[in-house]
DNA sequence: CCAGACGTTGTT
DNA sequence: GTCTGG
DNA sequence: CCAGACGTTGTT
DNA sequence: GTCTGG
């Protein structure tokens, strides 16, 4: 799963990184939430191209906007066969930067959900193996929409959860974006779990579950309520 | 044939 | 409980 | 992912 | 659009 991240990285960054023809147009999030402006980067002629697409993958054939938002995530193991993810799976990949995510895991005592913030030791940006489709509404409006997809977790992040989105190493950036006619069984095969080395995982307070609230607020552990040791959740893999 | 679904995660 | 909105 | 709504008629 | 269920 993947329901929410950060990209805090600066455009200049980005485009360094990825290679971009130009600087995206954004600013640092820290609560990036379904049906926001995600960014992607798409192949175009041979050029990284970096996008702003509404996250929550919409096909074409759909009659309204809902249905993205159960389509934040697709399955890895099946996204080659199902009707909604097939054929952006085959002609539309893309990558999705960010530089963190978070997940929720069951808090003490039936308490509340309790996020722990997933990140490199390093903060540098990474890719989410990401597709994207294109969505016409009656009125005649383009919507394009993206999706990011699920696997299962390597040793350390299986700890908490049964799933884990697929981070793809920079090595492969190119492959997954070709649209060559390489089989689908060579694409199919990056979408592996994430080594885990370098990455730390990290306890953050309840701010972040309000998708409206940004900033920095939302890495923030308040001091009065106290967290479970933080040691306990820290990896250094 | 037509009608209806088409998706994911976790369920405190 | 289930759906929608962010 | 979580938060918040979830309904109707008629109008302070 | 494409697949499944009836």
């Amino acid at each position: 799963m993947c329901g929410r991240f950060t990209l805090r990285a600066n455009p200049a960054e980005l485009v360094e990184i990825f290679e971009l023809t130009r600087l995206p147009e954004i600013s640092p999030r820290y609560n990036i939430a379904p049906t926001q402006p995600v960014l992607v980067v798409r192949l175009d002629r041979g050029f990284r191209v970096p996008s702003l697409l509404r996250w929550g993958l919409v096909p074409h054939w759909a009659k309204d906007l809902s249905i993205g938002a159960r389509a934040i995530n697709a399955r890895s193991e099946t996204v080659h066969e199902k009707p909604m993810f097939r054929q952006a799976f085959e002609r539309r990949r893309c990558l999705i930067p960010a530089d963190g995510y978070y997940e929720w895991i069951p808090g003490e005592e039936g308490g509340k959900r309790q996020p722990l913030f997933h990140h490199l030791a390093d903060d540098r940006p990474f890719a989410f193996a990401g597709l994207w489709d294109s969505w016409d509404s009656l009125e005649g409006e383009t919507v394009e929409t993206c999706t990011i997809l699920t696997t299962t977790p390597n040793d350390v992040v299986a700890q908490f959860h049964d799933r884990m989105p697929v981070i793809l190493p920079e090595d492969h950036w190119t492959t997954w974006l070709s649209s060559s006619e390489s089989s689908g069984a060579d694409i199919r095969g990056l979408l592996v779990p994430a080594d885990p080395t370098g990455w730390k995982i990290t306890p953050v307070g309840f701010a972040v579950n309000r998708a409206t609230c940004e900033g920095p607020v939302c890495l923030s552990v308040p001091s009065n309520t106290p967290q479970t040791p933080p040691g306990q959740f820290n990896f250094d893999a």
